[in-house]
DNA sequence: ACTATTTATTGACTTTGGTCAATGAAAATG
DNA sequence: CATTTTCATTGACCAAAGTCAATAAATAGT
């Protein structure tokens, strides 16, 4: 469990007394691979913290799935809209491969932003951490070209291209798998 | 002054004490018509409160503006992700009528952090509001098209259609002039 | 190793948004 | 109020992504 406390030195360094208060939070979960760790309608009362694996941010829409995030070792998994407004997910979230996460519930959570000013600050930096991950993602989508997206993809990101399959890349980049089969041709 | 202190209670009641700490870092400016309150390269070191007036945050991409956002009365204004990072603006903030907005410089707010635990709470609220906003913009991109974009930006949001040129509309939605004309014609 | 299933590629055609240009309408300026 | 400039619309054409369908390649299951 010690091991993942470094990963938050990314964030802030947390007493031993901050640390140890939130890890008796933390529910250490084995995930197969191709489970559900939730599902549509469900409310989100948790963020996830992957120690291994991977999972994939996705909903339904006229029977498609569209990938609207990855997520990877080190990233917290949530539904974080649910997660803040207490509505339903309009998400699924499914592990890729078998994966480790250290779930915290939304109330715990909350009882350590009373308690620890450190961890409020904590909870502020996950927030403007997601923050910039989804506004640099909608800039790519804001005014670049789906080919645009995907050279962008490789060159950032080339983990990706190895552990995901095409068409759920293509998902994740707005066009038909037929459409990213073609813009990986032409070159 | 103390009439924007309501607008805060949206995210979470100060008290008198904190409230006063807080106001006196806040510096009032009235703003004019078209000005620019941050420019490309520069560093975005405030988030500027909106009493009243709107603002737009672009930026220039082969000689045409692109416009990302817009902000009104209640708002936060602030190159949010130059603000966290300390990397130059991308983008530019211009004011699109007389505004009167508030300001509060970076150093300063970090200060509130460290003294005031609600402040720090304020500013994870902040955090996590932009996030919501910018993770709902995301998804009109993600997987509606421009047609549905309007449409649902005619539903949420009148006051923008009243107000904003309709090529600026456009550019927001991601298409050209031309483009969200021939939308509002076929209907 | 063989089979079934899933995933990736390719082709022909359609749809949609972009481009360029002309025109009309509205708003700003003097 | 007249003129200039900006903004919105429309048409003809183009380019890019979507659709539908066939086939090939890769993967999983037995």
């Amino acid at each position: 469990m010690d091991s993942i406390r470094i990963y938050f030195n990314r964030f802030i360094t947390l007493t031993n007394d901050e640390w140890s208060d939130f890890e008796v939070c933390l529910k250490k979960e084995i995930v197969e691979k191709k489970r559900l760790i939730l599902k549509e309608e469900e409310k989100c009362d948790f963020l996830a913290f992957i120690g291994e694996g991977m999972f994939r941010f996705y909903y339904i829409k006229d029977g498609e799935e569209k990938i609207t995030a990855f997520f990877f070792a080190g990233d917290f998994v949530s539904n974080y809209r649910s997660f803040l407004t207490g509505q339903p997910s309009d998400h699924y979230i499914e592990s890729m491969q078998e994966s480790v996460i250290y779930k915290i519930e939304k109330r715990n959570l909350q009882a350590l932003y009373d308690k620890h000013k450190n961890i409020e600050r904590l909870g502020r930096f996950i927030a403007e951490n997601l923050y910039l991950g989804v506004a640099s993602r909608l800039d790519s989508f804001l005014f670049d070209s789906p080919k645009q997206r995907y050279e962008a993809l490789i060159r950032r990101d080339s983990k990706l291209l190895q552990e995901i399959p095409q068409y759920m890349l293509a998902s994740y980049l707005g066009v038909k798998p037929e459409t990213l089969s073609r813009i990986r041709a032409r070159k």
